[in-house]
DNA sequence: AACATGGTTCCGTATGTTGGAACAAAATGG
DNA sequence: CCATTTTGTTCCAACATACGGAACCATGTT
């Protein structure tokens, strides 16, 4: 079966950009990727006639606005970020924590959307990101709620990031069992110490839509309770379903867009 | 000069599907970008494996979320953005109108940040898209205060988007001074009938960094008088300029960050 | 059941990509 | 200031990958 290759190798140069802190030349990147400079020239050059890539006066390299366009254009299709961001804000400003939307997109768990709380140790989850299946709470809810089809394919591997992360089977198991009779799963540092995390599923026609989250502290554990954790995490899912089902699509705004 | 055409190709359809409402088909695609279908579907392949384009279930294709993380990747790049944003919602509840910031990039004037007015009547811009040169307050604002050579390259023809739109070098070039002289700019329904916009740059080290502005329908500038928005632009202006010379870098957030 | 439409695969062909070498420009250090 | 080093850019012979028409498969419609 024919690939092109040529693809591969320039969304490896947007990644290379992305993941650099700072601007980038020919050379930085052709060892970085260990792809010839001359072959790395021309990528850019194709990269930056398409505008998605930025050249510097300088001759410095570095991820162009293009992306920018396409990247909010992203989120123009979830219904759900439209439509939770204000709940997300609403319960972060209540509770002074991380709220944040994943979904399953592109055979992943991605986090859509996040508000972040205000404190001086807080989570901190990159939009666009994935989280790990087994163990996350928004994953546990995957696994407990969708199609098993779906589920399996995006569980890969059961790594054992703390000492808490479930790894067995029938442990795992059970803990999905109980998360469909709760319809609340929870995170209690078994991907990264010190995090806790409650989520609930947002349902859908279908299949589940997405999951909201609040993520906090272990610490902060005992000064709230898992009770209450749960009552306002299924409160915020609840919420944002009936948001999403009530949004409308266009905007009265006077518009005007003028794209590439 | 060697091309990638390969690659010119799948950046038309990354645009092709963002300009889309809805998930597109391999025909479709086709049909709209005059491709033969075998090699939309080999271009889909690579953008999919690559997380540019997520498939639906049905062989439907979407722009994937990989582009969202690297279309904000672009904004984490932006410390005008991240300085500047608590100014623009500071200065869009006081007025109720829409704040945006603009700053050249690629060749080009792009949106790169903005917070909306509450108007029913309210100007929405798009992030990641251009704005004309000669037409708007922030495009005439570059031509007033940047490098000539900068200037030259971004402007490409003068339309005449409104019967205000300058088309002549003799007014354009004399508005041009008075900005230089006040330090504003102003469009007066010249690229948009009833849309008003007045601008102010935020110099940093060597060229302009960006520019603010502030856009209204014209019917509210009777009340609010040219001298008022003139003195409150300036004044949000040299608020981000201070703020983006102070902005830190990092965070002392707890992350954890798990790109694809 | 037949037909239409669209997604996917195949494969012979040739076009376009490749990357080493050379050149040009910029940066560096004495 | 100048020689050297480093980096960005261009060239082009060689090669192999990409191309796209045709066929096949899957789904939807009549």
């Amino acid at each position: 079966m024919d690939a092109v290759a040529s693809i591969d190798k320039a969304i490896d140069v947007l990644f290379y950009l992305h993941g650099s802190s700072s601007d980038c030349g020919v050379t930085s990147i052709a060892r970085g990727l260990e792809i010839p400079k001359s072959s790395v020239h021309r990528l850019l050059a194709a990269l930056v006639r398409g505008g998605l890539v930025d050249r510097t006066q300088t001759g410095q390299y570095r991820p162009g606005v293009g992306l920018l366009a396409l990247g909010l254009g992203v989120l123009d299709r979830e219904p759900v970020v439209e439509a939770g961001h204000r709940v997300l804000e609403e319960f972060a400003q209540r509770w002074g924590e991380t709220l944040f939307l994943v979904a399953a997109r592109g055979g992943d768990l991605r986090v859509l959307d996040k508000v972040e709380g205000q404190g001086f140790l807080r989570a901190a989850p990159r939009i666009g990101s994935s989280v790990p299946v087994h163990a996350t709470a928004v994953g546990k809810l995957y696994l407990a709620f969708s199609d098993e089809s779906v589920a399996v394919a995006m569980e890969n591997g059961r790594e054992a990031f703390t000492r808490a992360t479930l790894t067995e089977s029938m442990a795992l198991h059970r803990e999905i069992q109980e998360i469909r009779d709760l319809g609340v799963a929870w995170n209690r540092e078994e991907w990264i110490s010190g995090l806790f995390v409650v989520a609930a599923p947002i349902h859908g026609p279908g299949q589940m839509r997405a999951a909201v989250a609040m993520a906090l502290p272990a610490s902060r554990l005992p000064e709230l309770g898992e009770e209450l954790l749960a009552t306002e995490i299924r409160l915020a899912a609840q919420q944002i379903s009936e948001r999403v089902s009530g949004v409308r699509r266009g905007s009265t705004a006077m518009e005007k867009h003028n794209d590439d």
